[in-house]
DNA sequence: TATTGTTATACTCTATAACTATA
DNA sequence: TATAGTTATAGAGTATAACAATA
């Protein structure tokens, strides 16, 4: 995508290199965790977002907010995941609007043995090609970019 | 995605920005572009890799190959591409099995049309968040790993 | 009135396998 | 035999709109 957009080309380099990069390593951990645990990304992702909220589970909206997909979206998604017991639904005690999703110890197992997987397919195919120190700084500049999108209004709000 | 990963934490943390920023601009350029000019960014990408391809055009399995995509779903957006007159598809000379995806001038205005919505999404979200020394350093980086990941077999290749 | 979550629905996309034609 | 491309098919995923329940 560069021929078409000559008037920054310097600028875009860093935009295009961190999207194909980004995509091929994505699709790769994706093929390998859907083999190793049937998981497809998206799910994993939304498992390990429950699990990192601890005992007191997550709200579907925030989830749904999290993941930048439409609620209905994710209801369709946990609902895949509480059929293979993966995780739970409970009404909320604060608001009987809101539902609460947990993680069960079966989904714990499944993300722990999905996880190094993952974590090899990364590690082949990013890590590994980038020096510790180059990583760090990679780290340092896109964490303070991705803290700013997260500033930005929410999906669940934007879309009333 | 970092509690069940924490046997690299550092690590981790540079890929999980990567991606997570890689998403959210992705995501809102794909918003963007289809609201413009109504393709989707996987259709705007086809449409720019047969755009840098020349007046020679490129071969069906080629742009399969390069956007990580089956050949039978490339056959499909093509269709969907050509339906509005946007690409056009020629048998090869040289290879009579071969068919060649050429971009047609209503496509390449389309193009033209979509690249500053893309560019100014691109812009608001990544480029302004980012100094230009740093914004060369990611390119730099970024750039080599992508170099090293197109090394790897294809796709059309690995699924014989 | 506004928000939460689900459902009904329709559509887009993608892949696998089978097939044709050419090398 | 191997490769290029298409097609038939089926499945996964996503979104919009309408809805019921609660705030």
């Amino acid at each position: 995508m560069s021929t078409p957009f000559q008037q920054s080309p310097e600028e875009m380099r860093a935009w295009l290199a961190l999207l194909e990069t980004a995509n091929l390593v994505q699709h790769a951990t994706d093929r390998r965790v859907r083999d190793a645990v049937g998981l497809t990304f998206a799910q994993l992702e939304i498992l390990v977002r429950i699990a990192e909220a601890g005992d007191g589970g997550m709200r579907m909206t925030d989830i749904a907010d999290k993941l930048v997909v439409s609620r209905s979206g994710l209801t369709y998604q946990i609902s895949q995941l509480e059929k293979r017991g993966l995780v739970a639904r409970t009404p909320s005690i604060d608001d009987e609007r809101s539902v609460i999703a947990n993680i069960t110890s079966a989904g714990t197992e499944l993300v722990v043995t999905a996880a190094p997987h993952y974590v090899e397919v990364v590690k082949n195919m990013f890590l590994d090609h980038v020096t510790p120190r180059n990583l760090t700084v990679l780290a340092d500049i896109l964490d303070s970019v991705r803290d700013e999108l997260r500033q930005m209004p929410s999906r669940s709000t934007l879309d009333r």
